[in-house]
RNA sequence: GCGGGUAUCGUUCAAUGGUAGGACAUUGGGUUGUGGUCCCAAGAACCUGGGUUCGAUUCCCAGUACUCGCCCCA
């Protein structure tokens, strides 16, 4: 009786003022972030498998690295003044003071790891491959989240452009295979270090005299990154660049060599490739050799491009990180924009192992020597599904049937005492009764007979 | 970071200034231990906060999310 009281104390008279303002419980992921649902995962898995056979087909090895680094991982490799750095990275201190950020990408981390396990005494190159997830603060879109996806390879401690090469073959191959045949791959130079220097003050000086007009963005760009100039959509800025000196027109010799060794491979291995001198790549660490996996679509009256991958050599990355001077050259895919263009072609999915035999079960008793059979089943190799939880065989019959089994078994109180069980074709509803200790040969024969 | 659009059962669409209806899906049933079709039933929703109003899911504003585009990128 005095708890009704209580009650009713509370809730008449609480409604005006809530006191302490509860933190509302949101049924759904902060900005950028989803789930991943059992329906799409058709698409995820044959992005899986197949990105992880062309590794092994190639010969990389799995890598797995913390989704935590120290924040000056990102911000030594990667660069200050690049979008990802400044305003992209989920930074944070830990309680015991450390700046950590959860990774943008997966280059700075390989690199140190590389560095840390003194992999630089193993066989060169070293062959590394990884999955996972990245995260960047950026505004959400079609194919674009702030939790993402990237499978990717390096390969560190070789400069020989036929891995430049290599890298394209399997980003491209993986692409393809998924069923994105409209996969198209730009490639461009941007030198190293000394020749990048003098093209940079080219494009500096040539800029400079038309810095009217270039947009806001370019007028500080000029100043922090002039090289992205090259990359900005605004119309003016497209117009200025037009007649900009390119990069590979002012490479050192050794990198017009590499560059032009590269497109003598990748002339071989038939890849269709563009040039695209305006290519820049927005991180810090690139060297000579850069590219991107684009899917060009259809969007009204202009083709848009979508980028899917990309890549390039990171020469000077290891030695940046405190190791020793190291070539290196890698490549990644966005996992996400991969499954959004899959579903919009209708691309092939992973097809998910289907039961052929379903178990159905009649009474206490019954179930429990449904158990044993289950298993039995199953450790014979033959997929088998149940409903154990349902009572009634009517409807376990209308689960079978919606699966799709050929064959249900049945199993009822009478079958449990006599040690039998009931075989039903699905196919031609005729049943019959068989010995329980012949159940899997039995089945295993008539799955035979009915084939695939 | 900037602009446009959208916001109703799990999904997909309706209607409505007086708290909402269908379809698909789900669960149960159409006698006792037998599926597909069919029939019946049930559960299930107005993004959040303000404002206008006697009254708002509906109108207005803001927030948030989604979405498209810009920027950038995978």
């Amino acid at each position: 009786m005095p708890k009704k009281k209580n009650i009713t104390k509370k809730t008449t008279k609480n409604p005006k003022k809530p006191q302490a303002v509860k933190e509302e419980l949101l049924l759904q992921p902060p900005r950028g972030m989803r789930d991943i649902l059992p329906a799409d995962q058709v698409y995820w898995q044959q992005i899986r498998r197949l990105s992880e056979k062309a590794a092994a087909d190639f010969g990389y090895r799995r890598i797995d690295i913390p989704l935590v680094e120290f924040t000056n991982i990102f911000s030594r490799s990667i660069g200050e003044g690049t979008d990802i750095i400044d305003k992209e990275m989920y930074s944070f201190s830990t309680k015991g003071g450390e700046k950590v950020s959860l990774r943008p990408e997966f280059t700075a981390g390989i690199a140190r790891s590389y560095i840390q396990h003194g992999m630089n005494v193993s066989p060169k190159p070293v062959k590394l491959y990884y999955s996972g997830p990245c995260y960047r603060y950026d505004r959400p879109q079609e194919g674009r989240f702030r939790e993402f996806f990237q499978f990717g390879c390096e390969a560190l401690g070789e400069q020989d452009p036929v891995l430049d090469a290599q890298m394209i073959q399997m980003g491209w191959r993986v692409i393809y295979q998924l069923g994105i045949r409209s996969v198209r791959v730009s490639v461009n130079s941007i030198g190293c270090p000394a020749c990048r220097k003098s093209y940079r003050s080219l494009l500096v000086h040539y800029f400079e005299s038309k810095k009217q007009k270039l947009c806001i963005d370019c007028k500080k760009r000029l100043e922090k990154n002039p090289l992205r100039i090259l990359d900005c959509k605004e119309d003016k800025c497209v117009q200025v660049r037009a007649s900009a000196p390119q990069s590979i027109d002012h490479l050192c010799e050794e990198c017009r060599v590499h560059f032009k060794e590269l497109l003598e491979y990748l002339e071989e291995l038939e890849i269709p490739f563009d040039l695209d001198s305006n290519l820049v790549r927005g991180l810090d660490y690139y060297t000579k050799t850069v590219f991107e996996f684009l899917t060009v679509s259809e969007g009204g009256g202009d083709a848009k491009k979508n980028a899917l991958g990309g890549g390039g050599r990171y020469d000077g990355l290891v030695k940046m990180l405190g190791g020793e001077s190291t070539p290196a050259v890698g490549f990644s895919l966005g996992m996400d924009r991969l499954a959004v263009e899959m579903k919009k072609l209708g691309a092939r999915q992973y097809k998910e192992p289907k039961p052929r035999v379903f178990l159905a079960q009649l009474g206490v008793f019954a179930k429990k020597k449904s158990l044993r059979m289950f298993e039995a089943l199953e450790r014979s190799g033959i997929r088998v599904a149940e409903s154990f939880g349902r009572g009634s065989l009517k409807s376990q019959l209308k689960v079978a049937d919606r699966l799709g089994v050929e064959i249900t078994l049945i199993i009822g109180q009478k079958e449990a005492l006599d040690e039998t069980v009931i075989v039903k074709d699905m196919a031609s509803g005729n049943q019959e009764i068989i010995d329980a200790g012949k159940v899997v040969d039995e089945v295993k024969r008539r799955l035979k007979k009915i084939g695939h």
